[in-house]
DNA sequence: AATAGTTTGGCAACCGATTGACAAAAAAGA
DNA sequence: TCTTTTTTGTCAATCGGTTGCCAAACTATT
């Protein structure tokens, strides 16, 4: 209680090699080579020095350490909306591949605002290594813009000249156009996402595809804020378009509007089927649980920040993977059309 | 496309004050102080500084700036196990406040592990002004320890001699409790979270009381992890105690609990009644959505964080907020005791 | 106009590491 | 045994800021 002005906290100081040094009776460089360049000092040596950091509970500092190397092993993850359950697994997969391999991720989320995006990101900008943009609302030339600066990889986007993990929507999705083609559907919308959203217009033009093969007609309602709120609100606009099945951007949104649909007392499947995208959390505690398009999510974060550690040299490029695919997880949200 | 070597992007090289001291004709140390120390530089030469730096698009290197002051503007946001939405609210209000006073929040997950969260502290510690604890596995000695290194706040906990935002939870569990004393439950439990949680013992001992003041008998089922598999697989051994009504550690739990229970037949609330806690993202998803008893995240978020600034000397200390609150949030999950 | 007092800006040391250049020591070769 | 090569460790500069101390320049006082 009450030392405000006294930021330092323990008395002793913590340990620099300089101490090191000193208590191993060489000199400071030397145990910086120790420490960094494996194979360097002879094995008698380092070992001595390596008991003398042991005993001084050493660790380096890492702001000293990125001073010369311009190297912070901190890399900047940037989500747009916290409340959306997709960035749990993107997270997951990320952090533990940047952990694995000593990088720490800096989340930095945005709100679904492009212009806090854009804040924030210059604020820790200089102190990162690289960007990893789990979903971003940043247009296509900021983000080239901001490769310039430092390395950046996409998750879930396309832009030209900047490294990517994108997995293939298509089989997911013509699954799910058929799915409802199968169940008689004729009539189907598609609830959009944001315009700013890389992904949105990739889905839709899939779905617009998938659907004029299977000879149903689409309309697409949006462009929305991706959110529960979006989905609660469009369910008048769904119902005046005359569809019989929705595909939504994400799952928040199908989650959002199956929930005023049911309140609303329009019964979800059989007077309006509902397919989600991303199978994320809660997309199952509905009832009907949600039929959703799944994505591996934990597996593209990981990847992304596997990229990421390539371009920054940390780690070996690896033999190209295989493709990461999407897939219909049919649940209870969709059913025959009501005739 | 393929220079892994090359880690600097940028062909320039970004500014340094060194360059704008350059360019304004005057010393670096005019520089610094032009740019920290608001007065100490003539308005007119501290005028011709910034319009420099402006035109440098200059920016500090933090690093550069943590290695004399001590001071990095990051501070360590703990959470347990990022798959449990109560964290979205926490992480927003810390996040909400941090970013105003110009720090930036490192979150660090620790997937319910007291190993994993001592080691990526161990990582990150060096690089951070202090640390919020969002919710933590560690024991209370390893946390006292901790703060001897580095500041600590603690969110939802007490230890000793460490600095905490906890809500006053008797207000939310004895109306909890008496709503199910109301509806004539007799025979209630407990399903307890972790034995590593400081919350979980306190919300405990207060059920418990609780409960023997109006005359009901009360079991705790647990330890357990904190998860919805958890609250799944509990079913049995709730049924089997013989109790109407469950009142779970966390809503995860209930969630779980809540769907297995319907798979098997069991109604809910009808032959089952279950109170949640935490009223995370997910609860009212539920048919029937959940009864829970609410916390002020954000709130608890933002106010661990602006302890934090005080203690860092970054914030003038307020005057004493008026405590929070929790409340019983009745939905659907509870009814009368099936006689 | 002379003196005292206050601003303002420069000098240089320092934070804690990394690293190129070099010399001393050890090992290998003649 | 003497030279050549390799290994090992030291010196000193450097990264980009911050800050105590001091002197020059200015302002105010008498």
């Amino acid at each position: 209680m009450s030392e405000p002005e006294n930021a330092k906290r323990n008395g002793a100081a913590p340990a620099t090699i300089y101490d090191i040094a000193k208590l191993a009776g060489v000199n400071p460089s030397t145990v910086s080579r120790a420490l960094t360049t494996p194979g360097r000092i002879s094995a008698k040596t380092e070992a001595k020095i390596r008991a003398a950091a042991a005993e001084l509970n050493y660790r380096v500092n890492p702001f000293a350490r990125a001073l010369p190397t311009g190297r912070t092993k901190l890399i900047a993850f940037t989500i747009a909306d916290i409340t959306n359950p997709v960035f749990f697994d993107l997270v997951r997969g990320a952090e533990q591949v940047a952990g694995e391999a000593g990088y720490t991720l800096v989340v930095a989320e945005s709100q679904e605002s492009s212009t806090k995006e854009a804040s924030t990101l210059e604020r820790i900008l200089p102190m990162v290594d690289g960007v990893v943009m789990g979903t971003t609302r940043l247009a296509d030339d900021e983000i080239s813009q901001l490769n310039v600066e430092k390395p950046v990889v996409l998750a879930n986007r396309h832009v030209d000249g900047v490294a990517d993990v994108v997995p293939n929507i298509e089989p997911g999705i013509t699954q799910a156009v058929k799915h409802l083609a199968q169940l008689g559907h004729k009539h189907i919308a598609f609830l959009a996402g944001p315009s700013s959203s890389w992904m949105n217009t990739a889905r839709w033009n899939l779905i617009m595809q998938a659907a004029v093969a299977e000879g149903m007609t689409v309309v697409e309602i949006g462009p929305n804020p991706p959110t529960l709120a979006t989905g609660r609100e469009s369910l008048d606009r769904i119902r005046a378009a005359g569809v019989t099945a929705v595909i939504t951007y994400n799952d928040l949104m199908a989650i959002g509007l199956l929930r005023r649909a049911v309140e609303a007392g329009v019964s979800v499947p059989d007077q309006l089927s509902i397919v989600g995208f991303d199978n994320s959390f809660g997309s199952d505690f509905t009832t009907p649980a949600l039929t959703t398009i799944s994505q591996p999510l934990t597996e593209i974060g990981a990847r992304a920040v596997e990229s990421m550690l390539e371009i920054l040299g940390d780690r070996e490029p690896q033999e190209q993977k295989p493709e990461l695919g999407t897939a219909l997880l049919v649940r209870g949200s969709t059913a025959k059309a009501r005739s």
